[in-house]
RNA sequence: GGAGAGGUGGCAGAGUGGCCGAUUGCGGCGGUCUUGAAAACCGCUAAGCCGAAAGGCUUCGAGGGUUCGAAUCCCUCCCUCUCCGCCA
């Protein structure tokens, strides 16, 4: 939700931020409904205010007394007019709500301006592109790969998009997510392990609903949708609540399964790893004071920066363009690993501002010192994604003998140096 | 899944048609007293919306309804607890 002060004070600065994001809004649309529900607003408000004053009045008459009939008589025709009121209220209110969610969050000044994908800055790159050699190959054309993940038989059991990892690819999966999840343990951040499915005023506050729904798996019986982050789940940690400043930056981290129904994307870097419907992530929350936001995403982005360093997969980090923001994003980071064998950048992480857009929504806020109540901002940020640095893993990794090596930092959980060789393929 | 009991302010807990945004207690904040603290006493202690302000309106799980008037009566849904059944 944006502030409804811009919205009616400087209206000019969220057109441009609709035209530099691309999205269809009509604005003007929103703003005669804020002006509709005002007007709405005051006439029941007056209506009821007046038949507050008889209702006092009435209370101290005696009940059968003929002022006491004379009353009933003229409050019944406020009353009817009253509910009418309150009935074309609830119209002009249910418009203006269902307005007002259409409405994309404003972008940062420090964005650039573009509207494709070419705008996006490279702001920093570590490690080298590996040129690809006589033996690299993409992850999906490495022999022994469906020994490790076994996509024909996910296909069979549930669908595209969903593959079995199976001994040593499960065991690496593992390795993964517990060695993201230490790191954002020594970052301060509180683990968390959230619900899977979220109701509709869950995934209407992180901005999935409305109009993403297409994006969601939404369970048939019970009006539930599957996660397609972590993000979801946690943010709505403190939905309707108010924290004391002192509180913040509250920080959680969460692995859970992620669940995409990528609608629209078919035939679009499907791959193997590169897309899948359900993927492992390690997801990174904070709740920041407002004026704290945008060196809590620089932080952010260190993090997950410093998992990819680790894991000593090169990378590039881009700052996203207007044009590549999504509806509720002010500011983003892209984290990309190189793939050697496919020979292009595999997004693994993206670092988000949303500052108070999802916390409005959500109503989550916080009290300073003299007992002010605003909403906090919120910011999330990948710490990793699974399925990719794995991709990006096996291919920078894969030697001229067919194995591959496992990083150093993933031993404590892998317990050895290389998968895949060649004695394990059959 | 079946039967029953409930959902009221940060918490506990009154309130069964009007003067109830709501008695009271606890907790929290401020003050008096005290060398300091405790105790005692006094005061304050929800959020949202509309409004330039004064002020007004909303909210007693959610949504409908009855009524001149609903925390209170009716309906639907959600949730919690107890018992039974089933079950990882």
């Amino acid at each position: 939700m944006i502030d409804l002060k811009i919205l009616r004070e400087q209206p000019e600065r969220l057109r441009a931020a609709i035209e530099a994001k691309g999205f269809d809004c009509d604005l003007d649309a929103v703003l005669a409904a804020d002006r509709a529900r005002r007007e709405s607003l005051r006439e029941v408000e007056d209506l009821r205010a007046r038949q507050k004053a008889a209702n006092a009045e009435m209370a101290a008459l005696l009940k059968g007394s003929d002022a006491f009939k004379a009353k009933v008589t003229e409050m019944k025709n406020l009353s009817a007019g009253l509910k009418e009121k309150e009935a074309a209220l609830r119209e002009t209110e249910a418009t203006w709500q269902r307005l007002a969610l259409s409405v994309p969050n404003i972008p940062h000044e420090s964005v650039p301006v573009a509207s494709d994908p070419s705008g996006n800055q490279v702001v920093s790159t570590w490690g080298e592109e590996y040129k690809a050699c006589p033996y690299s190959r993409p992850h999906y054309e490495i022999p022994w790969l469906e020994e490790m993940i076994d996509f024909a038989r996910g296909v069979k059991v549930t669908g595209a998009g969903f593959p079995f990892y199976r001994g040593d690819g499960a065991r690496l999966v593992r390795a993964l997510v517990q060695f993201f999840l230490r790191e954002a343990g020594r970052h301060g951040y509180e683990e968390v392990y959230p619900p899977l499915l979220v109701n509709e005023g869950s995934a209407t506050a992180t901005g999935q609903l409305p109009d993403k729904e297409g994006q969601m798996y939404e369970t048939v019986a019970d009006s539930l949708y599957l996660i397609p982050t972590a993000e979801v789940p946690v943010t709505n940690f403190f939905r309707d609540e108010i924290l004391p400043e002192a509180s913040l930056p509250r920080k959680v981290s969460a692995f859970t399964p992620c669940f995409r129904r990528e609608a629209g994307s078919y035939g679009k870097d499907v791959r193997g790893l590169n897309r899948l419907h359900q993927f492992d992530k390690v997801e990174l929350v904070k709740w920041v004071h407002p004026s704290q936001s945008y060196a809590e995403l620089e932080s952010l982005r260190e993090e997950a920066e410093n998992l990819v360093r680790q894991l000593k997969l090169p990378y590039r980090v881009l700052l996203m363009c207007t044009g590549d923001l999504g509806f509720t994003q002010t500011k983003k980071y892209d984290i990309e690993v190189w793939a050697a064998g496919q020979q292009r950048w595999l997004e693994v992480s993206s670092c988000s501002n949303f500052e108070a857009f999802q916390a409005r929504r959500a109503r989550t806020r916080f009290r300073d010192a003299d007992g002010h109540v605003e909403p906090l901002h919120t910011l999330n940020g990948s710490g990793l994604a699974v399925p990719r640095i794995l991709a990006a893993l096996l291919e920078n990794n894969l030697r001229e003998d067919g194995a591959v090596n496992v990083p150093e930092v993933l031993r404590p959980w892998f317990e050895r140096e290389t998968i895949g060789s060649p004695a394990a393929v059959t």
